[in-house]
DNA sequence: GCAACAGATGTTAGTGACTAACATTTGAGG
DNA sequence: CCTCAAATGTTAGTCACTAACATCTGTTGC
């Protein structure tokens, strides 16, 4: 059961989508996605704090992390987010993914949503650790989870703009297997091991 | 020989981390910083872009790809990064540091700036990479950046925020030797071999 | 000295993101 | 139909940021 409000939702991201796509992101005023949408300026601040995050909003964070959180302890803190990272393989190949495509490739060209890219990979990286760091390695968490960050990052950037036709699981799951062994020094099979 | 322009570009920075103590950096407008500096909000805008570059603005970055390239190849990324950190330790330690430390204090605690704080974090990355890359390593190289920028990040964190009486460059070492051994699974002695 | 030139700054008049306060509409349950 | 609350609209701002053009200030060549 979706309201009205999450439709105007999905309407003013939509629109703001196809906007940003035909004009470029500084040239589209909030005025004109709101106009699109059918609705005021006023509205789209009431569903998005700024013009930006009407792109770069996502719901993941809390999935991530928690995907992280579920994953044994006892291993590594980057065996243990690289683990977490592919086991969300399965939902993301289900999700519809094309508008999240639009949106990546487009901030990936705009040098006004660069910052807010980085933003957005420092509250996953921030989510990660507040949900599944344990007492004492916090700080190893921190930078586990900022290394896994810059290869999904690296891999997400690459599938939104060259016409890659593999799923976002497919390659989450190859730049783990292949980023954890090269950051362990390759002496840890980390993906061998049974996953259960 | 300081030209006028970088010295009002010095009252503008000083007038700004001023006024972002007393009242916060929402309180303040670029108005009043242009006008404690004593020229027109013009003046300020010619000297830095936005509001938030005039606290987040550093000139760091090309030298600290400089010394990354510096490091002999033929080590894992990580290292090389890390010793290129690590080899600023001097440069630190005679750096007047009060104004940074302030103005990381300040960007610590003020929501708007963190996605500028991260911006910057992801320029340095970039910085590494570009300057410091070999045909084929650059994942890796942006992977291990990403990590150790991670530790410098909570490393600078603690010492703008808790009254941290040692030295940039200390912790700057300290963060690399304790974290390069963590993240190689502390098989390599990175910092045991000698350091020409 | 002084003329001339360039770098630095000022003035003015905008646009557009974002906010606050208050009025209005819309839709679901009684 | 009525009511109430969620959703949206109107209005009137503030402030970051920009463009075009005017003025100033210090230096250089004479």
């Amino acid at each position: 059961m979706t309201t009205r409000a999450e439709a105007t939702r999905a309407r003013l991201q939509s629109a703001a989508l196809d906007l940003f796509e035909e004009r470029g992101y500084r040239a589209v005023t909030v005025e004109e996605i709101a106009a699109a949408a059918g609705v005021s300026h006023m509205t789209f601040f009431r569903h998005f704090p700024t013009k930006e995050r009407v792109l770069l909003d996502d719901p993941f964070d809390p999935v991530i992390a928690a995907a992280v959180a579920a994953q044994p302890t006892g291993m590594p803190p980057i065996e243990r987010i690289a683990r977490g990272l592919v086991s969300l393989a399965p939902l993301l190949d289900q999700e519809p993914t094309a508008q999240a495509r639009r949106a990546i490739a487009i901030a990936a060209r705009e040098p006004d949503l660069q910052a807010g890219m980085a933003a957005n990979t420092a509250a996953t990286e921030r989510a990660i650790v507040e949900a599944a760091a344990t007492a004492g390695d916090e700080p190893a968490m921190r930078i586990a989870a900022a290394a896994c960050l810059a290869a999904v990052t690296a891999v997400l950037l690459g599938w939104a703009t060259d016409g890659s036709t593999r799923t976002l699981g497919e390659l989450v799951s190859t730049a783990m297997t292949t980023v954890v062994p090269a950051l362990a020094e390759a002496q840890v099979p980390a993906f061998a091991r049974a996953t259960p």
